[in-house]
RNA sequence: GGCGCGUUCGUCUAGUGGCUUAGGACGCCGCCCUCUCAAGGCGGAGACCACCGGUUCGAAUCCGGUACGCGCUACCA
């Protein structure tokens, strides 16, 4: 248990939709929150003007809050340490940039990017570690103060110090040391004005008490610079947690090339939100014993930064799958009725003339064969409308030439009984069989193919009372006319 | 190339020196159930714990090296 209480932030990039490993990112920040009574915070670091796009921003927070993350304090919700959009705080790292430069622990740099080019190619060939030469170091104020005067473009840059141990403890990955001899002079404030991520997410995180960090292992590699940024300013340093990354089946990060990685992409499917989170917060992270179907508050008691793995995992759509299904058949039919009327509206069966007690009956007879809400209408759609062809495949095996006689034998039977039940059907079909001499799979599996045109599904007397006599009858008129031997 | 991180069934993982002939889940295969398809039940195949060496009475578990994979190496985040 964390005593203070702690404040982290998920700070996502506006460059378009939630990638699923910021979701998972998003939710280990989130469940370590509300596990240790703390602060979850939404920071957006748009500061990469050339990679903003439009929307973004609001799509961040319909996903998250579709995802069920909603943040204690971030944009729209001020806590008292905004703005939470860090294109809204320039003057505050303007501010801190200058002090560093008094310090001399930040400089001006006007090299040209061609020169910078020309260096890292030089630095490429003799097989050396690429950093920047301090060339603009020693310039003189006076020299830096008419360059400024001419509006000469100017990067402030961090000044590291040499031969510096720097020692990162890491909730996840425990000590790891880096010597601040590869730890490359770093752009602070880009030439338009905009700091970058390492100057913007140090900036930020300390004043607004992030205690917390909590981010993806490509930042391992870069957080020397962001603790010598600390020491610098004199701030205390936060605690870090570097969690493993999301891997493409072929190891590498998770990207759009090999699949979906956005979660509006997921939940355009009809995965649930249920399954999605439950999924990606077992990718990394397990409570020690074998259990894997949780809900989210049920998360938010079991989890702990400690207990999250080390190595990468790969993203597998199968186990995912398998997810949404256990959580689908957890649904109660308030729940399930509800989705199964949202896929219906956006479907070509928004006309559907069928009340909820129907719609009911035809979710409890294919809830347990489908893995989505939307496979209803897509593999049941008999329920809706006629059938628009037969399986071939099912008419040979099971259409003989006896199976229209018989078929007209159970309709005209079935035709004199009242409103009949699912029971009165089966009744109804042993009769026909026993007086006909034939077994029931002669007239179930031909009545079956009439009634839905496939031979798979349901029981066959409950979709026959879902669709009713009069129905039942049409089909099985219709059927004998079209399915031939 | 440099620096860093990682490495248990195909995949997600359990395992923190003896309880392990390495457990569970997904997927795969078989059987049962059965009007079909599923679901469910039962069972099976699947991991020389990357490799080599060391510590120890004993190592998947501790230490060292090697290999391989991945990440970072931008006026991107």
């Amino acid at each position: 248990m964390i005593s203070e209480n702690p404040r982290v932030r998920f700070a996502p990039s506006p460059t378009g939709y939630l990638h699923v490993g910021g979701l998972r990112t998003a939710l280990y920040n989130y469940l370590f929150a509300k596990k240790n009574n703390g602060a979850f915070i939404l920071r957006i670091e748009d500061t990469d003007r050339t990679r903003l796009v439009e929307g973004a921003v609001e799509n961040l927070i319909t996903t998250l809050k579709w995802a069920g993350l909603d943040y204690d304090e971030g944009p729209g919700k001020d806590g008292g340490f905004g703005p939470y959009v860090q294109s809204e705080r320039l003057d505050i790292y303007k501010k801190y940039t200058d002090e560093l430069v008094r310090q001399k622990k930040a400089y001006y740099c006007f090299c040209t990017s061609d020169r910078l080019k020309q260096l890292r190619d030089e630095q490429q060939k003799t097989s050396v570690q690429s950093k920047y030469d301090k060339h603009c170091l020693h310039i003189n104020e006076t020299e830096i103060s008419e360059k400024l005067k001419n509006n000469e473009p100017y990067v402030i840059r961090l000044n590291v110090q040499p031969d510096e141990m720097i020692r990162i403890d890491d909730i996840i990955r425990g000590e790891v040391i880096f010597n601040s001899n590869v730890v490359d002079d770093q752009i602070l404030l880009k030439s338009d004005g905009y700091p970058t991520y390492h100057l913007a997410n140090v900036v930020d995180d300390h004043l607004m008490k992030i205690t917390h960090v909590i981010r993806g292992e490509e930042w391992l590699s870069s957080t020397p610079k962001h603790i010598l940024l600390y020491k610098y300013f004199g701030w205390e340093i936060p605690k870090f947690a570097h969690l493993p990354l999301l891997l493409n089946p072929d190891k590498s990060k998770l990207s759009k090339r090999q699949g979906d990685v956005a979660v509006e992409d997921y939940r355009a499917k009809g995965y649930l939100k249920e399954a999605l989170v439950n999924f990606v917060a077992l990718l990394g992270w397990s409570a020690g014993d074998d259990r894997e179907f949780y809900y989210l508050d049920e998360l938010c008691e079991s989890f702990s930064l400690e207990r999250v793995n080390k190595a990468g995992a790969v993203f597998n759509i199968e186990k995912l799958q398998s997810m949404n299904f256990a959580h689908l058949q957890k649904k109660s039919d308030e729940e399930f009725l509800k989705l199964l009327k949202e896929e219906l509206a956006v479907s070509s069966f928004n006309n559907h003339s069928l009340n909820d007690e129907k719609l009911l009956l035809i979710i409890h007879s294919m809830k347990e064969r489908i893995n989505f809400v939307k496979e209803i209408i897509l593999n049941g759609s008999y329920f809706l409308t006629r059938p628009q062809s037969y399986d071939l495949e099912a008419i040979k095996k099971h259409w003989t030439h006896e199976s229209a006689q018989l078929l007209q034998k159970f309709a005209k039977t079935i035709h004199d009984i009242e409103n009949p039940l699912k029971e009165d059907y089966e009744n109804v079909l042993h009769k026909v069989a026993e007086e006909a001499g034939v077994k029931n799979a002669a007239i179930i599996h031909p009545l079956r193919l009439a009634v839905s045109g496939v031979s798979g599904g349901p029981g066959l007397f409950d979709i026959l009372f879902i669709l009713g006599k009069e129905e039942t009858i049409d089909r099985i008129n219709i059927a004998k006319e079209l399915v031939k031997v």
